[in-house]
DNA sequence: GCCAACGTTGGC
DNA sequence: GCCAACGTTGGC
């Protein structure tokens, strides 16, 4: 069992937009970073914990927590002319890019802002707080997203 | 709106 | 293979 952050802008799919998706589930496209690539297509596993983040948003806010219900597979926005995540080079017989589903499985009552994550000396080594990060998926120690979750709690 | 940090591109 | 230029991310 692996954990994981991803990132989202909530101007464009908020978490709340993840609580109305059918089945509270979403493919998670649009990811055309190597790095982050790499997570999708081979690491991130079925019930794998994913804390999701609120990015460029105000407040910036861990805001609750998914799984993964479905491993990397292409992502189809790669393909379609008409989408704004469109490549050219990402092909179905030899796909650049990938997704996985996540399932929404707690949207906190108390989000856990950046603010707190940088205040606890527990989570100063969290990927989310090391500068410069930009990094849209990432893995997160078992008991970071534990803190986080006691976090969402207190 | 600004800008630091980082990834990607492309000329050489 | 190097690196300058450029575009993007994302906190402030």
């Amino acid at each position: 069992m692996n954990y994981w952050l991803v990132k989202s802008e909530p101007d464009v799919f908020s978490i709340d937009d993840l609580a109305n998706s059918p089945q509270q589930t979403t493919c998670w496209d649009g990811v055309r970073n190597y790095q982050a690539r790499n997570f999708l297509r081979d690491s991130m596993k079925m019930g794998d914990k994913v804390l999701f983040y609120h990015s460029n948003a105000d407040p910036l806010c861990v805001m609750g927590w998914c799984e993964v219900v479905k491993e990397g597979y292409p992502d189809t926005t790669a393909f379609d002319p008409d989408s704004k995540h469109y490549d050219p080079t990402s092909t179905p017989e030899k796909p650049t890019w990938f997704m996985v589903d996540l399932k929404l499985k707690e949207k906190f009552k108390r989000p856990v802002t950046l603010q707190e994550v940088k205040e606890n000396p527990l989570l100063e080594d969290m990927i989310l707080v090391r500068k410069g990060n930009r990094l849209s998926v990432f893995p997160v120690s078992e008991s970071h997203f534990q803190e986080i979750l006691k976090m969402s709690k207190g």
